[in-house]
This record gives C-alpha cells, structure tokens and sequence, in this order.
DNA sequence: TTTCAATGCGTAAATTTTACACAAAGAAAA
DNA sequence: TTTTCTTTGTGTAAAATTTACGCATTGAAA
C-alpha cells in the first residue's frame, strides 16, 4: 500500500494539492461529503494531488468521481490556501498519535505532513445520485450536514466556510439549483434551496415571480402528490436557457 | 547568477509560483506593469516562487515590493493557473531561442519550464508612487496600457483577462479608488476611474449621488486649478468609512 | 365531514433607478 | 478687455423595480 502511494506520488505535484466542498441538498440543509481517516475519528474534506499530465480542474474531477460516483461534476475553484502551516495544523494530539499508530510513524512527515498549498473547490452535486466511497487513507465517507460538521483536520473547517462564501456569492450573481435538485422539482422546493444557501427566508410570491422572470424554468403538466396539502406543480430548468442565463449573470435581487 | 538562482530554488517551493497583474491607473487608462526579459522581446507578468517559510499573500507582497518599491500592497488572490501546459507555452520559436543565447540551452527546461501551477494576484496601486523595477530574469519594467498589452510569454494574456474581470466583479460590490488615486481627487476624476474599469459611461449627476450615499467621501474646501473650466471640489476617502463599506460591501448599481 | 397546512394567483405602495437642463467658473482665444 | 469654450455644480420628475400583502383552493389527515 505504501508502495502503491510512493509510485502514485511519483507521477503527481507533490508541492499542490486540492481539496473539494462537495455540497448536496437534501431535506431542506445543505450538506457536505467528508471523509474518516482510517483508524481515528479525524475527518477531513476529499482532495489528493495533482498528476503531472493533468489539469487541476481534471484532477479535481477525478478525485470527486471516485469520491462519488459521478462523472462530468459541476466544480469551481475558489480560492487557493498557500499558508505555511496550513497542513501541518492538527487540532488534537491525540488524533495524529491516532495516525501515527495506523499510518507508521513518520510516514505522514515526508509525505503528507510537507508544505503544501492547496487548491480550494467547491462541487454542487445531486444529492441522491451520490455513491460516498471512501480513499485509501479513509474507511468512512458520507454526508454531514453543514450545521453539524465537527472540527475538521488541515485547515479543512476555513475551507468549507470560504467555499460556502464563494457559493452565496455566485448564487446572488447566477441561477442555480441545476446542479443541486433532481431534474423535476416544486417552486418551494428551488425557494427553500435557495432560503438555505443565502440564509433567509423570502416571500414565496415574489420569489416565483422573480424566478420565472429570469425565463429558465418550465412548469410541467405534473404535480407533486402525497403530501396533506394542495399539489404543487413540477418545474424544470430548460437547460439551454439556463446555461445562457448563468453565463449572462442574473441578479437576485431580493 | 546562476549559482544564487539554484540557492534560492533550495528554499523555495518549486512546483508553485504566483504571478501578479498590477494596475495602475494614469491619464484616464488603466496601466499595467510588464517585464521584458533580458536580451529578448518577450514580456511577462511580475512573479516569483514562494518561499518554504513564507505564505502566498507573503510572497506577493515581498516580489511586488521588489518591482515596485511600495510596501503593503493591496492584493488581491484571484484565480489559480493549473494547466499541464501553461508554463511550457511560448507563442514565437525565435523567442525561445532568445532566452537560449541569453539563459544558456536547457537552463529553463529544469528550473524554468517545469510544469508549475501559478497563483494569480492582482494588486491595485497608486502609479505614481511606482517605482519600476526589473528582477534577475528581466532587464525592463514598465507600465502599459491595458489595450497596448503585446503578446506575452507563458498564460499571461489569460492572467491578465482573468484579473480585469475580477477586478470588474469586485468594483461592482465593493468601493474601489482609495488605492488607486492619490491622496486627493476631484469626483471627475473618481468617475473616471470606474468608467474604465467598468468600460462604460455614467451620467455625472447619478454617479455623484451614488457615491456620495456610500458615506465613504469626504469634500474638502480646495478645489483643483490651472484646467481651462471651472475649478472642481477635491474629495479624499474616509479610511474607516471606506474599510466598512468595503467590509460590508456595496453595489454600485448603474 | 371537518380541519389544517400549503399552494396558486394579482395588485397597490414604497423604494430605487434613470433621465434630463441650466447657470456659473475659469482659462484660452480673440 | 471681452468673448468663447469646456467643464463643473446642483435638483426634480418619470420610469422601473422591489416589497408587502389576502383570499380562495387543494388534498391528506383528523
């Protein structure tokens, strides 16, 4: 196993790497994708590093589709952390004894414990469609809910915020939902996606009013059954439309 | 020369470097600082590696105080360069040979012209405090016109696109101006400032409202003489209001 | 059959943004 | 010295956008 990470490693930037905010939806919370390190109770966001024929972006993509399943993940880079201890930061010293007994002492000094700057992305996913697998260095991956994430190793807690920031930010500049909901979704269901990503409520009139102004939905002929109240309608983006909303930027004014 | 340049890759991390678009702003254009590289016509982007005990934000800040003889620049990190190809580009083959008579054949292909991911910074500083200064590699810098930029070595037309629009994206939500204009400044020329970054017109009597209900302005009791038209009030920023505006955040709706 | 929570739909008020004109200053030209 | 020309300082009305808000209907659950 070692061995296998010494030949990968090889063959990969061993001064960067990445590490990706997987966000899902589900329930009405947003969620994260954050991985258990063998052995302890230390989780971290999924990353890895960079092969030498490979893009960032690319590398980034097939981290996160071994992570989850998927294939073509919607991604956006977002800030790059370049502090000098940022990866030898550890919040408890038991936790890297904890590595220390699983990993092999030393291991992680001349390998993972280096100086390394890291490529900050953020994925928006469909919440049902993901596999959590989890890597090498892992034996747990799965969803936390954004309010619940524990103290995160690295500086992995900062990332997530950042990330969150930086996805607020593209969600008051561009539509969104595509990549975060099912293909077929009720107008509250794309307001209560759009309540937890910025953080407040909005009216549920004006805010219709306001998405169907942007022209990139369309209202099927369905509705959503089941639940002890009036049926909603389905919506759906229209994909062509919304690509050339997002590139054009809308604002969300409310 | 060479011998410092091998001592300095030793403390250094060598798989990153930053590359820094400064803006200036001189006679109603927005300028940036260019750098030829010796006995060659190729220009480039200031920029440098980052040293092993040093962060990024440090590190741009110590290369940019070197080639502008200011210290505590506003910088801005903006984007990270990770294409496999990005540093081996060079558009003309005789530029290459250039650099060969000038840096010796295969010098760059071991410190140089490895695959190397680049942060992108962007700096905002007063031009005529700037003291241009070339490094070891270059034996010019000096400001150009945004629109004169010639064809650059590596990505760095790309950088520079990408730090305009950042740049663009930032005024948009934020005040800008106080680390770009001297001192003191007429509201003329405050508007000018924003039409070039933002590339369009406003009309005077709503851009003197708008920023003046930013609360960030103050007008003092000169006014600016020798010009052939009546004498503009001169203006100067409110630092602390200015910091919570731009804390805060603000959108320049015109 | 009744209840209850959520949905669908439209209008009026408030706020924000845009459009626009004329008098005064000051150097340069006549 | 006078005239010209360019640029500045200032306020209001119209248009557009954003916000606030109520009632009838649906459909499962009580």
């Amino acid at each position: 196993m070692e061995h296998n990470l010494k030949e990968f490693f090889d063959k990969a930037l061993k001064e960067v790497s990445l590490d990706c905010t997987v966000f899902g939806f589900h329930e009405g919370e947003l969620k994260v994708l954050l991985l258990r390190w063998k052995g302890t109770d230390g989780w971290s966001l999924p990353g890895g590093h960079i092969l030498l024929d490979e893009s960032a972006d690319d590398a980034a993509n097939r981290i996160l589709t071994q992570r989850t399943g998927l294939c073509d993940i919607y991604l956006q880079q977002f800030y790059t952390f370049g502090n000098v201890n940022r990866y030898v930061y550890h919040p408890e010293k038991e936790l890297l004894e904890q590595l220390e007994v699983t990993f092999g002492k030393g291991f992680f000094d001349g390998i993972i414990f280096r100086r390394v700057v890291s490529i900050g992305y953020y994925a928006l996913v469909e919440f049902a469609q993901v596999q959590p697998t989890p890597d090498w260095f892992t034996d747990e991956c799965r969803w936390w809910s954004l309010a619940d994430v524990p103290h995160l190793l690295f500086d992995h807690n900062e990332m997530i915020e950042r990330a969150l920031k930086a996805l607020r930010q593209h969600a008051r500049n561009h539509p969104i939902g595509y990549n975060l909901l099912p293909e077929k979704f009720t107008m509250p269901e794309l307001q209560r996606l759009y309540e937890t990503i910025l953080g407040r409520p909005f009216d549920r009139r004006n805010f219709q009013k306001l998405l169907m102004s942007y022209d990139i939905l369309e209202r099927l002929d369905e509705k959503r059954v089941g639940a002890a109240n009036k049926s909603p309608y389905l919506y759906r983006f229209v994909k062509e439309k919304y690509d050339k909303a997002k590139a054009a930027g809308v604002s969300f004014s409310m």
